[in-house]
DNA sequence: GGGATTAATGTGAGCGTTCACTCATTTACT
DNA sequence: AGTAAATGAGTGAACGCTCACATTAATCCC
């Protein structure tokens, strides 16, 4: 028999190019397949239909990102160096695949009430840090969650005016440190 | 003659609840129609299709809250007050008009390419008011379009936390006054 | 005043297209 | 030979939009 895994690899490589372009409504079964240079229906050798493509692409690159901030933060000592160093995968992150990066940003609205409330998750991270440090006295206490929504906002917006109507011009990775700083002090 | 005018704010009414709620693509001219009790056919008497039914729904609220923040920030006379009245406003109009905001917040991509760069719009406003603190020496001077990110990141995930998963319980309005600081620290 | 005229507004069945998905058949590998 | 993988024409449903027709109200004319 043929080895299904190398073409399901590379379904999922297509899908998440378009879906990050297009988004996943916008393109269609058959862009996938034409892309890929594959026919319609090999894709539901590998997945049930559309959403579960899109579902499992979303959980496991989420949980993926999550688990490597979760390694990046163990790294440090401090919760300064931890959002640093986890505003700095971040910024990484986006800089090496960015197709990626992007799929999971604008498709986390559609996905994040079907996700598992243990499962490692990028906020769930950095909350963690941020109620460890508050804890610690190394920030002011206050809800954790408004305070991980402050870093966190700081670091996506800059990343989506990047991505937009180029009103950013400098990379990303160029600005890590200012946004790293910038999440410090919004809650320090 | 008929009077459509209150026929088409009919139409603008429920068209921005149903976006808001479930999506520009979720959401079918069906749908809009029988939400507001009309047929299919009347929207084409006001608007030219679904396309242009949702940008100026689009324009016409974004360039409202961008002028409303103008008017808002030239109260005051120190960046810190103006960044808090404008932070302040953009919690009440979430507060009073969650649709609104909600649509604004989450078709803003799909529609900044083709806003004029002129026209009045809440991050030109903020930017502005951030540029001109730079400029007087009340916060450090950077690149604008960064801080103004940073600034709109820590206002705008805050309530998308709120708007989302239950992870923030507290009202927005009772949380405009941290949010504020937040933003205030984030470049000050 | 009130019937006739006119034009804007409203209606909804129907059209053409797009799209996700199916399945009988073929291909490729062990 | 046997089995998993791949194919792509076909299907039915959904959707945006059209258009011939109905309704409404302002204007005109006697």
């Amino acid at each position: 028999m043929r080895d299904g895994r190398t073409t399901k690899e590379l379904i999922d490589r297509t899908a998440l190019a378009l879906f990050a372009e297009k988004g996943v409504k916008e393109t269609t079964i058959r862009d996938i397949a034409e892309t890929a240079g594959i026919a319609e229906g090999t894709m539901y050798r590998h997945y049930s239909g559309k959403e579960e493509l899109a579902w499992r692409l979303f959980v496991e690159n989420y949980t993926a990102l999550g688990e490597a901030l979760a390694t990046e933060e163990r790294r440090f000592a401090t919760a300064r160096d931890k959002i640093r160093a986890m505003v700095h995968y971040f910024c990484k992150a986006f800089t090496e695949d960015p197709d990626r990066f992007v799929y999971l940003f604008f498709t986390r609205h559609d996905h994040m009430l079907r996700l598992h409330p243990r499962q490692p998750n990028p906020y769930l991270v950095f909350r963690r840090v941020i109620r460890q440090a508050m804890n610690r006295g190394e920030i002011p206490k206050g809800d954790p969650d408004v305070a991980t929504s402050m870093v966190l906002g700081v670091v996506l917006q800059v990343i989506d005016s990047r991505l937009l109507g180029g009103r950013i011009k400098r990379s990303i990775a160029s600005l890590a440190d200012d946004i790293a700083e910038g999440c410090w002090k919004a809650v320090a």
